[in-house]
This record gives C-alpha cells, structure tokens and sequence, in this order.
DNA sequence: CGTGACATTGAACAAAGTCAAAAGTGGTGG
DNA sequence: CCACCACTTTTGACTTTGTTCAATGTCACG
C-alpha cells in the first residue's frame, strides 16, 4: 500500500503534518485501492457516496454535464489530494468523478474517517486542512470563471496546477506535466476548446509559456502570475491556531 | 435567542432533523448574536476564523474582490444557512463576508462545534448535511456560470434563491422578496450588471418573472425551470444513510 | 422639490463561440 | 520503416453574446 501512497504523505509532510501517531493511524486504516484508466468512471452521478478517496497517483476530475453536451469540469484531483472526506451526510452524488489518466485511488469507508475525526486523531487536522483547501480552490475557481478573461483563467489555471503538483512533488520548479487533454481545461474554464487553443497560442507566442510534449515550462513564472493575477495564498491556508 | 433563530429550527425540521435532544444541543451551546446593516463586514479578507455562523435574518454575500474592481460573489447566505462551521482547519480567510441587508447572526465558537461534533451529538448530521449542501450549492455556482448562458443564468440562480427560501418559509410558493441590487446578482453570475438588466427585462417581457417592487413572481415556475434547465436535487441531497 | 442610488436603454465595440477544414500526433500493423 | 487510422490541436471566416460608455429614467426619502 505505502508504495502509491507517496504523494500523499509527501502533501502531508510539506504541510508540517506527518507525524509518528499520524503514519500510525493511516496504517491503521483499511485503505482500499482501486485503479482505473483514463475515462473509466470513479463514481457515478446518483450513486450514494460512502467512502472518501486518497489520489495515490494520476489526474481526475469532479464534473457535472447538462444534458446537451455541455460539461462542466468543478475541480481536478490531483495525487495526494484527499477528497469527498468530509461527506457524512449520506444522499447522492449529483456529479461525476472520472480518471483522466491512469489513475490509482485508495479509499477510506466512512466510518473509519469518522472514527478517526471523534478521536481527535493525529490525521483529523490533515483531514480538516484538506477540506478547507478544497473549498478554498471551489472559491477560487468561482471567482477564476466568474470575472477573469480568458488569457488570465489559463494562466491562472497553469499556475495553480503546478503550485498544488510542486507540494507534492510531483512538478519541476518552472514546469509539470499536463498529461490531460485541452479539452479538459476547457471544460474546467467554461471557454470552447477552440477559444483555449487560440489562447494557449497566444501565451505561447508571447513567451508567457512554452509547451514541449504535453509539459507545460514558465520561462518567467513571476511574469505569468502578474498576467494571471495569481496569488497562491488560498492554496496554502497557514495553520494559525492549535486548538486541538 | 430563540427569537431569531425561526429560520434556523424551520430549516433542521423540514429536513427532519429537529429532534428534542437537538434542541437542547443548541440551548446548550452560547450562540453569541450580532447585528449588522447593510453593507457592514461580517467577516473581512486575512481575517483568522475562529468561529461558525447561523443567519438568524436577513442576506449576506461572500465575496472576493480582484485589485482592479472587479468583484466575484461566490455565494448567498440566506436565513437559516450555516455557514463556516466545518472550518476548522485555522487560517485566514480569502474571502469577505458582507451584510447585505439588515442581518442578524449568531456564532459558534469552534470549540463548541467540535464538541459537538465528538459527542457524535444530534446536531452533527445537521452540521454535516449543511456543509455537504454548501458544497453542493458551490459546485452548482461553478457549472452556473461556466457554461450556462445569461438567461439561464440569471433564471437558474433565481429559482435556487427562491427553493432555498421557501424551505426556511420566507418565501410564497410562486413568489419570493429579493432585497438586494442587480449589481449583486451581476456580480455572483459573473456579469455586468447593465446585462442583466436586459435579460431582467428580456425575462419580464416574455413573462417567464413578473417584478413588483423588490418581489419577485414566477407566473409558471415550471416554464421559468424548462429555461433554466433548474433541477433542485443539488438542494435537497437526500440522506440514504443512518450510519450514526 | 431635489438628491442620490439604482435601473434601463442605445450605440459602438470587444470577447468568445461556432462551423468547417487542415495540420499535427501517436499508435498499430504490414 | 512506412502507411494508415483515430484523435487532438490549430487556423480561418463568420456569428453571437456580452461589455463599455454615456445618457436617461425611476423611485424612495429628506
């Protein structure tokens, strides 16, 4: 099991969290994993949900589609994320959850994850970190979509990828790995594919990008987040307190 | 303190949540309440979090705002929401959260909704259900406005505010009062608001809404749903499960 | 009345979408 | 190694949708 687990504690430790009783409780666990190929489905809309996922390793995405051919893509998984955690409330997904790579995922019942929440376990701070971060990236994705033009939702797009990649390891420092299709981001960004083809271009002609094989390289990292107006803050969500 | 919280018990018993142990929870618990008037910050961006909150009354926003102007409304707090209970991960907030009527809010100091959530205590599903419906409303906000035309949009957010009042009844069955700007409603769609005039006053003169004042009427609920393509299931996330 | 905030309208403009075709990419089997 | 296939990306021409700017209306309130 440790051998995918790599991205996850690396997140883990990046964040300060790892810690002896934390490795401890995670063995502890019955984690269950799956692997899928690109365009399996993970879980399907209407399918009650009863387990949270660890990404062991690969891309996925959460996407809700209308029913004339419009999709929507609300976040992309990446290796070491943690996700549907936080869903005690029983009911049904009314999304979609698709590996767009080859993908392995671990899984956690719901029990266990709550058990490990009333104990005040050493991983329910993870847990809540986590939550907190996924709703923090909801927002700004809301935000990325809702009032940035397109030039700027790409750029800013590019950059959180490779900020959330980079604290896994998983990225160099000026360039990852995009192993996804435009049509993907594009459904993430609300553009058409062919408006994100010519904007990719435009990035790429003005230097802002360079894209070899299917990675993407910031010549000028500083540069593009003043395009982007990105600012990785909400990605990180510093620990102020220690309550527990 | 019972006196403002009407929309709060409405909300946990149309769910069915509302049970007697519940309701001592709550008594238990110092529900700190706080007055606001419109336009006053609730919650300001880099500010740490410490605290959940109930809307007693009254509408707030949960906004983001890039340097130049542009603003993003990432969502609508309406009375009985909570809101922000499932922070517990510390930090600061990314966001800003403003009164955008008169307002009435009661917190709950994190330690008190962490022991509730320990104790496995009755509230909990409660606390639970709200935070998944919060996200789901989030990732609804995010397929609004990535790839739903203005009409859609603006009918499409209109029928999510009035389902989600009518289930705190402060709302008519046909009807519901909205009592803030266009600019906000611009704002939240990702829009300008001298657009969504027009596709106010498009929507009016096709008599899919009627306006009277700041009330809004549906003369056919069922047709205005056809245009938006509204399906409330997101709203309602039915509980299948009883694992507690 | 007058004032200020909000809403509506028109005209010119910009951004992004659609449609259709061409060019690139990678994988497969001969 | 090459030819072929399916698929993705790019490009061009044109249309649609939404924005900007500026003027005009409207309404509540002092």
């Amino acid at each position: 099991m440790t051998m995918q687990m790599g991205g996850f504690f690396a997140r883990l430790e990046r964040v300060g969290l790892l810690t002896a009783p934390m490795a401890q409780a995670l063995g502890s666990l019955a984690l269950q994993q799956r692997r899928y190929e690109p365009r399996e489905t993970v879980i399907s809309r209407g399918e009650p949900v009863d387990e949270g996922f660890v990404v062991c390793s690969g891309w996925a995405s959460r996407s809700i589609s209308l029913g004339d051919g419009r999709q929507q893509v609300v976040n992309f998984m990446l290796p070491g994320d943690l996700f549907d955690l936080q869903i005690f409330a029983g009911g049904e997904t009314d999304h979609t959850v698709t590996a767009l790579t080859d993908l392995v995922i671990a899984s956690v019942s719901r029990r266990d994850v709550l058990a490990l929440l009333r104990d005040g376990s050493a991983l329910s701070d993870g847990i809540w970190r986590s939550a907190a971060q996924e709703i923090a990236i909801l927002r700004e994705q809301i935000v990325r979509n809702g009032r940035r033009s397109a030039t700027e939702r790409v750029a800013h797009l590019l950059l959180e990828l490779h900020a959330r990649l980079l604290l896994v390891e998983e990225a160099g420092q000026d360039r990852f790995e995009m192993p996804i299709g435009q049509k993907h981001i594009a459904d993430a960004l609300g553009l058409s594919y062919v408006h994100l083809s010519r904007v990719f271009g435009q990035l790429e002609r003005s230097r802002m990008i360079l894209r070899e094989r299917s990675v993407i390289i910031f010549p000028d990292p500083a540069a593009l987040a003043e395009v982007a107006k990105f600012s990785p803050a909400y990605l990180f969500l510093q620990d102020t307190t220690s309550t527990r």
